[in-house]
DNA sequence: GTCTATATAGCGATAGAC
DNA sequence: GTCTATCGCTATATAGAC
């Protein structure tokens, strides 16, 4: 690998090896993160996990919270690619949804992550809490667009206002969340929100 | 108030005023581990809000963990009161969460503290671990039986498998309040839970 | 770019005076 | 029953050597 494998064309040293380093402590961070919350996640743990001292991590990034922004960052734009909002069918983004529940089961930090912090994050001090209060504000509304397209074609459960089925799959996924974590194989995540969404949309239609 | 306020009958010291202490602790504390989770929470802000070294504190319980069971405890108590799952009538249980639900939004910290803690307490090695498995499998097993009762009824929808109705209505009470904590105008969680309800059961029978 | 060393701060818990 | 004082630990972040 060199300067072109990244796409980048700096005067001086190799920015692959700098952007694997990188990438390693993003992985390494969301593990902690993830096990602890952002409080209890500590630097030294993700710098002994990648093989560096607290300081050549600091290096890469100017302080903690940077760190937590980007690894939220890159999970969120991994997860928004199974839902595809902009599809002419309103169908596509509900059956990504349970795809997304699916793929959710495999990457169990990823699940521990965003369910320690959402609930962290409710704190208006909280690093994240911007992150989150932005968050949950999109997906609610694109969600409800969503299921307003449903209603026009008539597969919606009738009398359930879209924002209603928007914030109600949005509940259901955080809190079954939580019940998996609890219960990893009593619990399918991806089933249950099936069985919701099929109460309230005709998925074969 | 003396011993016999206390309902206790021991020979020295007014119990009414360390019963009182007490009760004055578990408030702080509630209040600051409601704020930051556990790990965040420190002993010294509750000293500082309840007016007391952090010594002092800790005459009244053993350690910090210890204090975080009680206030669990104590907070599990109330709840139960409002949702009565020996009633005859096995709609009175689920309109039971509608009224705990409406009653929650009046006390914001106790939400903070399930919520954050419920997220923190999946990590198994986390001091209150052990008390959500218990808490989520005893409740999930109580509402399957209720939900089971109303399908001998012919009120549940039919389809729905009564364990995937108590897991949805516990998922989505959880989820609620994660939106509500970051949006609390913006989202009515008994209203909510009242149109997810309605969804999978005849509440008016 | 990564290290060691260190500054600065907060934590839970204990010992012992009163 | 409550206090002061302190121990031992962990944390983030910075300074400067290499």
């Amino acid at each position: 690998m060199n300067e072109a494998t990244t796409g980048r064309n700096k005067p001086r040293g190799s920015y692959a090896k700098t952007g694997m380093k990188r990438a390693a402590i993003l992985e390494a961070a969301l593990a902690v993160f993830a096990k602890g919350g952002y409080r209890s996640g500590s630097l030294r743990e993700m710098a002994s996990h990648v093989g560096m001292s607290e300081a050549g991590l600091l290096h890469h990034f100017p302080n903690k919270s940077a760190l937590l922004a980007a690894v939220l960052e890159l999970r969120d734009e991994h997860a928004m690619e199974m839902v595809p909002f902009d599809s002419e069918d309103p169908l596509e983004p509900i059956r990504g949804l349970i795809t997304l529940a699916r793929y959710n089961a495999s990457v169990p930090g990823v699940v521990e992550l965003y369910c320690t912090l959402s609930a962290e994050g409710t704190s208006p001090d909280h690093p994240a809490h911007e992150y989150f209060v932005g968050r949950y504000d999109l997906t609610v509304s694109r969600l409800t667009h969503n299921f307003a397209r449903c209603a026009e074609r008539g597969i919606l459960r009738p009398g359930m206002p879209p924002e209603s089925a928007a914030r109600g799959t949005v509940a259901l996924m955080d809190g079954l969340q939580v019940q998996w974590l609890l219960d990893r194989d009593g619990v399918d995540m991806a089933d249950e929100l099936e069985v919701y969404l099929r109460t309230i949309v005709d998925l074969d239609a």
